[in-house]
RNA sequence: UGCCUGAUAGUAUAAAGGUAGUACGACGGUUUUUGGUACCGUUUGUCUAGGUUCGAAUCCUGGUCGGGCAACCA
């Protein structure tokens, strides 16, 4: 590791690991997600850490599902986890699940049971939490806390043969009732559940909380770091505890800050609520935080992974700016993405002194950031195009390098033309752009001797075709919506979609491919949406182009 | 007001007692058949008050502010 780049803490800890000895060097990660939501841009910070970490110090990661709560766990989310894992660009070890310990899992309990280190209690939740104390003041002991042996074994075995029912008992670990740190005030080990498993079907009525599966887990399979988000923090000391009493491998907790975007919310309770209540189209909705999200409105693995490595790793809170996400997708599309006409506000341009009824075809690259331009594709060019809307002005300040009357512009890869008039309507829209075009300033082939500042894109009339354009914007109409007054669904951004329904697009767009990013010269990048047919073309928009043209 | 955590430009992130740097953003310029890209430049920062030291973002003490913790969620 010789790089000038300096290490982030987690690299750091890691690094001093191996070369103190610990585990004879070797580095085991997992990425843990529950399977009761489809991944985020949070998770694939985590992903992007998890994986890195692992592959940078030639270890591994295992990919593990924490499925002990089946009332909110479906395949349909493990599915689409193990999709956009592999999106990304990552391979797991192993695909694992909590589920595949539930055997384990018990006989540890029974376990601590026989140490005296948990017993089975009757008290109902709201009891429970009576009896924790607050911050300042200890929690009390019930009568259950008292129970021999022989009876907890006993209870805990009936918990599991369901001679219970939901609520009736918990299994508790004895831990310390007037600790200050909450979490060790005799935490809940097992709770009953009637509830069909995803995996397990109905085999378990009694299923482990987190903090009894999660570090029990990560012993099992011998991960050396076990690596997750600040709101753990405070669980390390239970973590311990576990596997110091249970005697299990012992692996270490680290946390580090989740990830915070402006004008979003990164919650899997917000997300399936604005999917649950329609206010996004699914879990894949372009708007979406969500890596499916992403995936569909046109972003790259490449681009998200390097937004990953620039935002960094910290234990302080952040809110990144989106600013910077668009960036990533940015540099990436623009060394990548095809380049091709589209008119989006459409409006008539005519050559008056082309021959009306012909056609010629000329030349244009697919890609200018590249030697050759990777080919190249034929535009048809008539005396009738269709330009965008706000390329025209009937009174164009000092500084628009567009077309007005008596001013001239490029048409890409074209000639060069020179408005001569327009044409209004009756209620005073302007309808129609006249020009003259000069024959000898074709384009790769130009003697006019003329320079101009401007060159706008264009489409033939005859040869358009037509698609539909989706352009989103941020879904939401403040930075940080989780932290407003009130709901945070009274910040969504009512226009975050506009669907414009007559573009036209050169007619090379018509061979477009679905996950392929195309440059809109001047315009953005699109994609293909997974709605789009060869009848209907459907475009989303990914990401503007950076605008330096501010108009006054 | 118990415990745990954290605090460096607008936003992130470096500097491990020795020149506060980098990226994104913003602003300005050069080039350009995309007002894109590329290139160049400018701008703004160590929460606070003391202390230790030749020297402190870094170590010590007090304060301030932020986040987390009292789910049969993870």
């Amino acid at each position: 590791m010789s790089e000038e780049k300096s290490l982030n803490f987690l690299e750091e800890i890691v690094e001093a690991d191996i070369a103190a000895g610990k585990n004879s060097g070797r580095v085991l990660t997992r990425f843990p997600p529950e399977p009761n939501g489809y991944l985020h841009i949070g998770h694939a910070k985590s992903i992007c850490l998890n994986f890195g970490l692992a592959q940078r110090y030639g270890g591994q990661t295992n990919l593990r599902f924490d499925d002990t709560n089946p009332a909110k766990e479906e395949v349909e989310y493990v599915d689409s986890i193990k999709e956009d894992v592999k999106w990304l660009g990552f391979n797991w070890a192993n695909e694992l699940y909590a589920s595949d310990y539930f055997d384990t899992l018990y006989e540890f309990a029974v376990t601590l049971i026989k140490k005296g280190l948990a017993y089975v209690d009757d008290s109902t939740s709201e009891e429970i939490a009576g009896q924790k104390g607050t911050p300042t003041e200890p929690g009390t002991p019930n009568q259950y806390r008292s129970r021999s042996i022989e009876e907890n074994l006993q209870l805990f075995a009936d918990m599991k043969a369901g001679k219970y029912p939901d609520g009736a008992k918990v299994l508790r670990a004895k831990v310390d009732l007037a600790s200050p740190n909450m979490l060790l005030r005799d935490p809940l080990m097992y709770r009953i559940k009637h509830t069909h498993h995803h995996r397990t079907g109905d085999t378990w009525c009694i299923y482990p909380m987190y903090d009894f599966a999660h570090g029990e887990s990560d012993a099992i399979e011998e991960i050396t770091h076990s690596v997750c988000t600040l709101e753990f923090v405070s669980h390390r000391d239970l973590y311990n505890w576990f596997i110091e009493k249970l005697e299990i491998f012992p692996s270490k907790q680290y946390e580090f800050a989740r990830l915070n975007l402006n004008y979003t919310v990164m919650s899997k309770r917000k997300l399936l609520q604005l999917v649950e209540e329609k206010y996004v189209e699914g879990w894949d909705d372009p708007r979406m935080p969500t890596i499916s999200g992403l995936r569909r409105r046109g972003y790259t693995p490449a681009s998200i992974r390097e937004f990953c490595e620039r935002i960094g790793v910290a234990k302080r809170e952040n809110m990144i700016d989106v600013s910077l996400l668009e960036f990533c997708i940015r540099e990436d599309l623009n060394k990548t993405a095809w380049r091709r006409m589209a008119v989006l506000d459409p409006i008539k341009m005519v050559i008056t002194n082309y021959p009306e009824g012909q056609t010629e075809l000329l030349f244009s690259e697919n890609n200018p950031e590249v030697e050759g331009g990777e080919g190249g594709r034929e535009l048809p060019f008539s005396s009738e195009l269709w330009i965008e809307r706000e390329d025209f002005m009937e009174e164009p300040p000092k500084k628009f390098f567009r077309l007005g009357v008596g001013l001239m512009v490029r048409l890409k890869s074209a000639y060069i033309v020179k408005c001569d008039s327009f044409v209004k309507d009756a209620e005073g829209n302007v309808t129609e752009i006249h020009c003259t075009y000069i024959p000898e300033s074709k384009s790769q082939n130009d003697t006019s001797g003329i320079h101009v500042k401007g060159t706008i894109h264009w489409v033939s009339v005859p040869h358009a075709k037509t698609a539909e354009v989706r352009l989103y914007d941020r879904l939401f109409k403040v930075e940080d919506p989780s932290n407003e007054d009130g709901d945070f669904k009274e910040y969504i951004n009512a226009s975050s979609l506009h669907i414009l329904n007559n573009v036209y697009i050169e007619p090379d767009l018509a061979t477009a491919v679905p996950g392929k990013g195309y440059q809109f010269m001047r315009k953005g990048y699109f994609t293909l949406d997974k709605n789009s047919t060869t009848d209907k073309l459907v475009f989303n928009r990914t990401v503007t182009l950076k605008d330096g043209w501010v108009k006054k």
